[in-house]
RNA sequence: GCCCAGAUAGCUCAGUUGGUAGAGCAGAGGAUUGAAAAUCCUCGUGUCCUUGGUUCGAUUCCGAGUCUGGGCA
């Protein structure tokens, strides 16, 4: 088995003992994926996906998957693991990966953690506390409740079972309004009681690599050259077969997906073929936004030139780690 | 060519009974514990098309011009 071993001060305060793992991340867009790829041709690595929209079955045009001739070159683990009519959590993501990582390690290779979508890879290297997984119905009854006396009202009833935590969230965020009711409606305890407990964090030495753009024009350019070639790639039809299939709909976390949610609703006739392409793009330029504002300031993270993630060796010298 | 309606923030538009203006979207920054590609918070100075006139004062009223729609020829 080949081991990394950091150079770099900064990122060597973990354990000799543990076992190396690779996270690769970075807004969407930047080249992710093909850089992922490159790296497996050279380095003994398996790759499990961090993307909450690649977990779904038959979403694949919009979503970016890794085509089938890629998957042959580098298998995704955690890709189409999932029917868009069910849902999943960042707590199943977290068991899930580490499962995996335990899979890839035990014989002798390195986890390899590609994608974009950053509560997971922070729950998955900090750690989550011990609460309740959700509950459709109990969330059906306080939404009941807000419709009736408003979302303010639930704002202050959470103000007395759990000031903190009301304090936290905002009046208007209804979805994390509902989980903190529902934390507490199931266990009888508050959100920030149980918070205050936290599992162990990630048994890995991790080495995090970021692709950041230079320049926010450039990979706004990408984004919508990207979803011009969805279109151009059937993207239309593979929402429709969604549509068609008449289970699904827009409350879904599948549906809501970017790019998904715009065609969706332009299948529904409530904007026209043009609008739903600026909304579709605009969309995909806010969640890079919100990708970065995650990775400013996200620690122990070394970042690679953008657009250029063309050769492995200029990655692994820049990484300041030795094989 | 004539008539009518527009011309205000990157875009779509509102508004100022004459005292230099504000929404939505876009954009920027931030938050982020079982929906996270989600959800939410904060951020608004721009020759108010140009040019004459009236006025203490015009983006606002009047005239002319330019451009863009629509109608009539």
């Amino acid at each position: 088995m080949i081991g990394l071993i950091p150079m770099n001060e900064t990122m060597s305060n973990v354990s000799n003992s543990l076992p190396p793992a690779l996270f690769l991340m970075g807004p969407t867009a930047s080249g992710k994926t093909n850089l992922a790829i490159e790296l497996c041709e050279t380095l003994p690595c398996e790759i499990i996906s961090v993307d909450s929209a690649l977990i779904y079955r038959g979403m694949d045009i919009g979503t970016a998957k890794p085509d089938a001739e890629e998957l042959k070159k580098a298998p995704h683990r955690l890709i189409n693991i999932l029917d868009p009519a069910q849902s999943y959590s960042v707590a199943e993501f977290r068991k899930d990966a580490l499962l995996a990582m335990q899979d890839i390690t035990s014989r002798g290779n390195i986890p390899l953690l590609v994608g974009g979508t950053m509560m997971y890879y922070k729950a998955l290297i900090d750690g989550l506390s011990p609460l309740p997984k959700s509950d459709q119905s109990v969330r059906k009854t306080i939404e009941a409740n807000a419709e009736e006396s408003g979302w303010h009202v639930l704002h202050q009833q959470l103000a007395k079972i759990d000031p903190t935590s009301a304090k936290r969230i905002h009046p208007n965020d209804p979805q994390r309004l509902i989980r903190a009711l529902e934390v507490y409606l199931l266990t009888n305890r508050s959100m920030t009681d149980l918070m205050a407990t936290k599992s162990v964090p990630i048994p890995y030495s991790v080495r995090q690599f970021c692709i950041a753009p230079e320049d926010r024009k450039v990979l706004h350019e990408r984004i919508s050259k990207r979803f011009q070639g969805m279109i151009d790639a059937g993207f239309q039809a593979e929402v429709e077969k969604l549509k068609d299939r008449g289970d699904l709909h827009l409350n879904l976390p599948s549906i809501r997906c970017v790019g998904y949610r715009q065609m969706w609703q332009y299948l529904d006739g409530d904007f026209d073929f043009n609008e739903m392409r600026e909304k579709s793009v605009a969309a995909t330029r806010q969640l890079a936004k919100r990708q970065l504002t995650w990775l400013r300031g996200w620690k122990d993270i070394h970042l690679l030139d953008t657009f250029s993630p063309n050769n492995l060796s200029k990655v692994i010298k820049q990484s300041k780690f030795q094989l």
